[in-house]
Parts: C-alpha cells; structure tokens; sequence
DNA sequence: ACCGGACAAATAAGCGTTTTTGTTCGAATG
DNA sequence: CATTCGAACAAAAACGCTTATTTGTCCGGT
C-alpha cells in the first residue's frame, strides 16, 4: 500500500516523496554538493528514475524552493484565517515567517551563489513580497474594522511593516551573530509598529 | 609640503595616508584579493616599509575598518547637531547611514568570508549598534522636548527603530535585487515609525 | 622613516590520471 | 502504459604530484 498523491496517482505522490527527501537533503548540504545519488539512494530509487519525474538537478531544486514556498503561504494563509486579536496574528504572522527562514540557512546560501537560473529566483522573491504585501493588508484591513487599528494608506503601512520585518530576518540569514531571541525582537519591532496603527 | 596628521608629525600622516589608499583598495578587491604589493605601490612606499605602520596585513585591514566606523560615527554626530526638524533629522540620519552602506559592499564580504578575527569584528559590531542605540535616542528624546515626540520608553523605542533601519540596510549589503530606490524605502519606514512616536 | 633582500608558507599552475556526477536512452518489468 | 533502472558517456571535478610564483613577514642596514 503505497500513499497516494493529491491526483490519486502514484506518479504524484512519489514525486511529493522525492520532493519531501530532497528539501531534507538540499537544505542540509546546499545544491553543490548534494548529488543527484545522494537524492537517488534516500528515496530508494535509481538515479535516473528521477528523471522520470524530474528534467534535470536544478529543476528538482526549484521544484524544492516553489513547494517550500507553498508551504509557507500556506501556513501564513493558516495563521491569517485564525480568529484571532489582530496584533496577535502580526506577532504570529512574522513569527511562523521567521520560525520558516530559519531551517533555510542552506537554502540561502545556495540561491546566491549557486544557482544559474537567477530569473526564476528573482521570480519567486517578488512573488512572495507581493503576498506578503497583500496578507499584512489583510490583517491590517481587518484590525481597522474591529475597530483596533487607525490606518490612512494601507499600502504604506503595509510596505513599511515589510520593511520591518527584513530587519528581524536579517540576524538569521547573514551568519548570525550569536543567537537572537526570536520572540523577544518579534515583539520590540511589533510594538514599534503598534505605536503606529493602534487606535488609542 | 607635505600633509601633517593629527599629532602634526609625519608618521601620522603617512598612516593616514595609507589608511585612505587601503581603504580605497580593500574596498574595491575585497581583503584576499587585495596584496600588501597593491598597496605598496599605490602609496609608493616600498611593502616592507608598512610595517613601520602596521603589524600585519590583517591588522591593517581592522584599522580600515576601525576608520571607517570612527568616520561614520563622526558624519552622523554631525547630522544628530545640526539644528533640524526632529523627524528630518531621523530622515538624515538613516540616510547618511545607509550611503555609507552602499559603498562597504567589499567590506561586508570580507569580514563574512575573509577574516579571522572573528572577535574583532563582533566588536565593532557591537559597539556600533550600541552607538547607534544611543544616538537614536538623543533624537527621540530631543523630538519629546520639542513637543513633536510622544514617547514612552526610549529604549524600546530606539531598539525598533534600529531593527527596521536594518530592514533598509538589507537589500544593500546582501546582493541587492534591482537597484533599490534608496529615498522612497527610507521615507515609508520613517512614516512608519513616525506613526508611533508623532504627538497627534 | 624607508627599503632591499631573504625566507617560509601559501597559492597557483601544470598535467596526466582517476573518480564523480549529471544526463541520455533503450530495455526491462509488471 | 506507467515506472524503473543499468549501462554508457561526456563533462566536470578530484587527485596526486612536481614545479613555479606569489605573498606576508622579518631583519639588517642606511
């Protein structure tokens, strides 16, 4: 009995498997030196079945990066659609983001020095700060109609709360500089920014 | 003629002179690339003649650094002097900061890959965002006394600031993705964080 | 205050050999 | 028809080793 992928197809749900091996392999070696072998061995298949579902190593690398990119939408979604405080969801919002960019160190490391298809990079980095806009719009649209936020320009406020958190993401990306209490730069930055939508 | 340092002797000013030149370097190739011969005869001193003035080619390489900190520390105790509008003067200062940030791009590469005195450079490191901390603050407890801030707790206050500066320091020092419009960014942020300390 | 010369250590360059690695393809399996 | 893989292969990388060059550092002399 084999799982089945999200089509019923067995086609989908071993390239899910790989998918899942890979992201373990990738973000724990970087692209360079993990091998399609590696890859190959911990799926418990031939090297070239993965081409069967896979064109070539960048491919299932980009494959790797675009579900990882899915998940984290998806768990913002999740966080977004809570019935919670709205300066609840901020803190948690940014925080599921960071608890994410902290296992991709790796992931990192090898989009900048790497990869060749810098396209498809700059692709999913404007795709994911054109989400982000739009989600924090929505907690802060939210937050004015429970009557807790006072916002005039939506736009700017939520460009500069993304503004913000690159500064608490910047600490885990770059080497790091001994560790960062997450939570509590989370919520120095998050007060900073209350100050400035809280209705008083 | 020529120029006299700080101290009016000549030693001085050759160290400083070949601080200027090093920097001008270290900052183009970076701290590997760049050899003592570059610089040698840049200054038109023969290699050996720099270690009348320094002990090694690292240690060098921290005193650059260690001017380029002390210049900046300097260029913005000028602008926290000038006599400004409080928020202009949080505007100049990020500005300042963040001008000097474009041209360390080798600087940062460097002291990521290069060095080996790690200690030496979360030193620095630290100091300056301690600096910066308490520079912050001079502006922020001005702007309460010209009744144009509201604000609670300075520390907390000048922390966020300083984490969503780091928001606009990051598109400049790790590989930048299209050139950033520099002004725009920093006016959002700074309407951001005015939200949260303009008396209304 | 400056430099030539010396020196070890590190780095680069050369080069034939071997191994690894990404990729292709046709055959096998079921 | 869907899936798997062995075999083959060129390109790249790793290796081993020798030789040449560069580079940071030190010292004695002026």
């Amino acid at each position: 009995m084999h799982d089945l992928g999200k089509n019923g197809n067995k086609r989908d749900a071993n390239r899910e498997n790989i998918l899942k091996i890979a992201r373990e392999i990738f973000s724990k070696y970087g692209f360079k030196k993990t091998t399609l072998d590696d890859i190959a061995n911990a799926v418990r298949k031939g090297k070239s079945s993965l081409y069967y579902y896979f064109n070539s190593k960048e491919d299932l690398f980009q494959a790797v990066i675009m579900k990882e990119v899915e998940i984290l939408a998806h768990e913002l979604e999740i966080v977004i659609n809570r019935n919670t405080d709205p300066v609840d969801k901020l803190r948690d919002y940014i925080l599921t983001k960071l608890a994410t960019f902290r296992n991709l160190a790796n992931f990192y490391h090898a989009i900048e020095n790497d990869i060749t298809a810098v396209g498809f990079i700059d692709e999913v980095k404007l795709k994911y700060e054109q989400d982000e806009i739009r989600m924090i719009k929505r907690i802060l649209i939210e937050g004015v109609r429970k009557n807790e936020f006072e916002i005039y320009d939506f736009n700017l406020a939520a460009i500069g709360i993304t503004t913000a958190i690159k500064g608490l993401e910047m600490p885990l990306t770059a080497g790091h500089y001994g560790d960062v209490n997450l939570e509590r730069s989370v919520d120095i930055i998050l007060k900073i920014i209350c100050y400035g939508i809280m209705k008083r």
